[in-house]
DNA sequence: CAGATAACCTGCGTGC
DNA sequence: TGCACGCAGGTTATCT
């Protein structure tokens, strides 16, 4: 669920509550994660202090003394908290001061050491319909999968890549290098812009509310949606097409607005 | 090899 | 009431 914008508001509420703090130790859940941290690793990590949060795409970053990191993905379902007796906490990391919890209804989230390959922040200039064109060249696959493809750029997800498609009036299923240089440029600015709002609304919260900041507060973004989980379009009172697409994940697209 | 699909998990809503 | 099925913000291993 957690997508760049989700990601970055859970980095800025721990830097303010555990930037500067020593790791003492850790505890894993029963059962843990579905892929298990590895314990050795997280030991040698006791002892040292947490000198910078960061995040890079939709994963969270841990850098400690030593050119150490310890890295958090939150998968479909995880959250950070501070909330020891909540349910379904697969890990627990416990600072001098304070104890981040990391709950995961799903366990699909992560604990790891390094980071995978990735593409550039979306909200960095690396990120531009020069760079995108580049990517998009002599790919037959949907335009959506390659904005979700990771390698290629990121921090998008389904929510954010449906969202600023929408807003380049790009389908979904474009095969990406049929996508023309002008229609790249839209997606490219389409794609910052929702996440750059995305952000200052604090993330999307849906219903379900399996989104929460580390504090329990909900995101806004979800009163901006345009597309996703909606039926019919904003604009043309069309009904909206949703199909499956990647892996079962839902597409959702106005047939008149989007090319 | 690129691109599509299954698998990894749990919980909730729907419909029979 | 009970139960089978479908579906969910992601990643990755496995197919075709």
């Amino acid at each position: 669920m957690p997508e760049l914008p989700e990601v970055e508001t859970v980095r800025r509420v721990l830097e303010k509550k555990v930037l500067g703090q020593t790791l003492l130790s850790y505890s894993l859940g029963t059962p843990t994660f579905y892929r298990r941290p590895d314990e050795r690793f997280l030991r040698s990590l006791q002892g040292l202090r947490v000198l910078e949060i960061s995040r890079r795409g939709k994963y969270l970053v841990f850098n400690f003394q030593s050119n150490r990191s310890l890295i958090l993905h939150l998968g479909m379902s995880g959250r950070i908290h501070f909330a020891e007796d909540a349910p379904q906490i697969r890990a627990k990391f416990h600072f001098s001061k304070t104890v981040v919890c990391f709950q995961d209804v799903r366990r699909f989230g992560r604990v790891m050491e390094s980071l995978p390959a990735l593409g550039p922040e979306p909200l960095s200039d690396d990120f531009n319909a020069d760079y995108l064109a580049s990517v998009f060249k002599n790919k037959k696959a949907a335009v959506k999968s390659v904005l979700m493809d990771q390698r290629a750029v990121a921090g998008l997800g389904n929510i954010y890549a449906t969202e600023a498609l929408y807003r380049a009036q790009i389908r979904p299923r474009r095969k990406s290098c049929r996508v023309t240089f002008e229609e790249i440029q839209r997606i490219a600015l389409s794609a910052k812009e929702v996440l750059r709002e995305a952000v200052s609304c604090g993330g999307t919260t849906l219903p379900d509310e399996s989104y929460l900041d580390p504090l329990d507060r909900a995101g806004s973004f979800q009163n901006q949606l345009k597309v996703y989980g909606k039926r019919i379009c904003p604009l043309g009172h069309s009904v909206l097409r949703t199909q499956k697409m990647i892996a079962g994940r839902r597409a959702y697209y106005c047939p008149l607005c989007q090319k």
